[in-house]
This record gives structure tokens, C-alpha cells and sequence, in this order.
DNA sequence: GATTCTGAGTCCGTATTTTGAACTCAGGCT
DNA sequence: AGCCTGAGTTCAAAATACGGACTCAGAATC
């Protein structure tokens, strides 16, 4: 993906059309000022309305308009919990394609705290397990890392 | 940042204010519907006004204002270039932020293949050196690819 | 059993953005 | 001189976003 090192001002158009595009799709779903952060808080398991618009201070009906798009995209699942006597109330919960979207979460999070904030950025991406901080990197089949420098696009089926 | 397994609906705050959150920051410099794409095509290599409407269907005056937003914001420089025997023009070409947003894109773009698309998409990336297929992965200090399923949100400056 | 409180919305008038079409402007070409 | 092209600017209409008031159901309180 990444750029031609001396951009040639030849080249004029996307080798694939939007409709194709993979890309475009996602922001189809996700590419707006809301989303990604209501994302961001079913990430850190805030699931309820009111929690959800105290933390981002989004308009009401904008939020239960973003809800209602995410779960038609199956982004997240409304669903019912009750907590200890109190009645039943509905929360919303990423589902498995959701929680997917974390890596690309944390990659855009790493190139903010690089490129925006300018500094490390207050929450950590550890190992459960071991504890290690994770990055997110370029793999090769056989798991080695390779540097984004090295990254380029090529076309699947080659032209047609 | 992956998701408490069994969602405890206890949790009612995100654990950092918005100012604070790089995710948050970097949606404001690319969290709408069209400023994804035209770095897309900005990563191929498409810099020209009228090529990149053309590709996109963005309407000329929305174009105008997001490429003057992604210059302000140092993602896209805009620089002149001259073809053969024609008037001096001007283009863009992304910056060092810009590319680097790359593997993010390439994330972003695999969930997508993975969950919206549902099928491979046309455009792979390979290693230019081995041309070996390349993914986005966790990796440990170590360089050992961690599954997002152990992944873990972790406060670096552990509460206050 | 009436009143208050709370979570999760809906409604609505105003403000801001997007859209698409038309217009501009400079330089080169015929 | 008139036409074309790339790269915009301007403008009215349409779509969205905003924020405040209102609703509604069930629990708690009086």
C-alpha cells in the first residue's frame, strides 16, 4: 500500500473501483465523526446509552441513530441485562466482527500517538498472557516481520 | 483493547477523557466519510484534483476543503510538478504521517475483506523483496505474532 | 396510590455540512 | 481569437447534526 517512493505524476487512476473496494466498504460502516468512537467505548465494555453520551457528549438522537446503524452492520448487539434488583434494561455488545476491528483499532491508535498526540498516550496494549506490550506489525507467511517500506499493493487478478 | 470476554455491565466510564484518547484525536483528522479515500488514493499514487474526483464522485467544493484539511493537518503535502511540454501544476503527495498511516489502511482493509466483503478483494500486499503475501498482526517485545484474542487494554499511568 | 426518579429514548426547530451545477481563471493549443 | 483543460470558487437546495424539551415504563419514595 505504501506509496511509490518518487511520486510519478503519470499514474491518474485507482486500479479498482470504489464499489470493489474494501476499503470504501468499511467507511461505509465505520467512516464517521461518531462510530469509531462509540466503537471505542464497547471496546472498553461501556455498553449502556446514557454512559455511552456522557463520555463523548454525542446528541441523543444522533447516538440511537449510530446504535441503530452499527447493529444493522452487526457491528454490535443490542441486548438485555439486569443488574442485581433493578429491572431489565438493554446494553450494547460488540459482536465477533466487532471485536475484529481492534487490531485495526490499535494500529490507528499507535500511528495517533506517533503522528498526533506526540507522546506514548495513556492506555497500553499488553499480552494477557505474559504481559508483554504488543505492537502491531507487517507478518509474511511464514510470521516473519517485514517493514512497511517494503509493503506494495498488487493486483490480484492481474488486470483483466 | 479487545473486548472483556463475558461483558460485565458494571463498567460505566471509559477509562480516559476524549482529549486524551489518540483514537479520538486521530478521528478528527480522518474520521469521515471522505478523507479515508482520498488517502487511499493518495497511497496509489492518484494526486491530481480532477483524477481523484473522478475516481471518488466527491462533489469539487467538498474535495477542495477536506485536501486543504489534510494538507492543515500535515497528512498530504501539495507541491507543484510539471509534465512534458505542459504548464507547472499542482498535486499531492502524501508525507511521512500520510504513509504511515498504512498499516492501518491495510488492517482496516482486511477486516473489511474478512467481515463486509466477504470475499478476498483485488488488491493484495506482498513484499516487494520476496513477494511473499503480507498481514497485519500482534506482535510481542519479543517479534512473536500474539493472537488479538490476548490482547489487553493496560492504563500506563496506572490510575491517579 | 400519587409523586418522583432514572434510563433510554423521541421530537422538533435551528445551525451546519453536503451536494451538484454553474461559473471563473490562467496557460497552452489550433 | 477562440477553445480546451485543470483546478478551483460560488451558490441554492437537500441532508445531517445539534441541543433542548418531551415521553414513557418501571422502581422507589412519600
Amino acid at each position: 500500500m505504501s506509496n511509490l517512493e518518487s511520486a510519478d505524476p503519470v499514474r491518474r487512476r485507482a486500479p479498482v473501483p470504489r464499489a470493489q473496494c474494501a476499503l470504501a466498504r468499511a467507511a461505509e460502516e465505520i467512516g464517521d465523526r461518531w462510530s469509531l468512537l462509540i466503537l471505542r467505548e464497547a471496546f472498553f465494555g461501556v455498553m449502556r446509552y446514557d454512559d455511552i453520551r456522557a463520555d463523548l457528549g454525542i446528541p441523543r438522537s444522533v447516538l440511537t441513530d449510530r446504535l441503530a446503524k452499527l447493529v444493522g452492520c452487526a457491528l454490535v448487539e443490542k441486548r438485555p441485562y439486569q443488574e442485581a434488583g433493578d429491572r431489565r434494561r438493554f446494553g450494547y455488545v460488540l459482536t465477533a466482527k466487532g471485536r475484529d476491528l481492534a487490531l485495526a483499532f490499535i494500529a490507528l491508535t499507535h500511528w495517533s500517538e506517533a503522528h498526533v498526540l506526540g507522546e506514548p498516550g495513556p492506555i497500553e496494549i499488553v499480552d494477557k498472557q505474559t504481559g508483554s506490550g504488543l505492537k502491531v506489525a507487517l507478518i509474511d507467511e511464514r510470521g516473519r516481520t517485514v517493514p512497511l517500506a517494503r509493503a506494495v499493493p498488487k493486483l490480484r487478478r492481474p488486470e483483466r
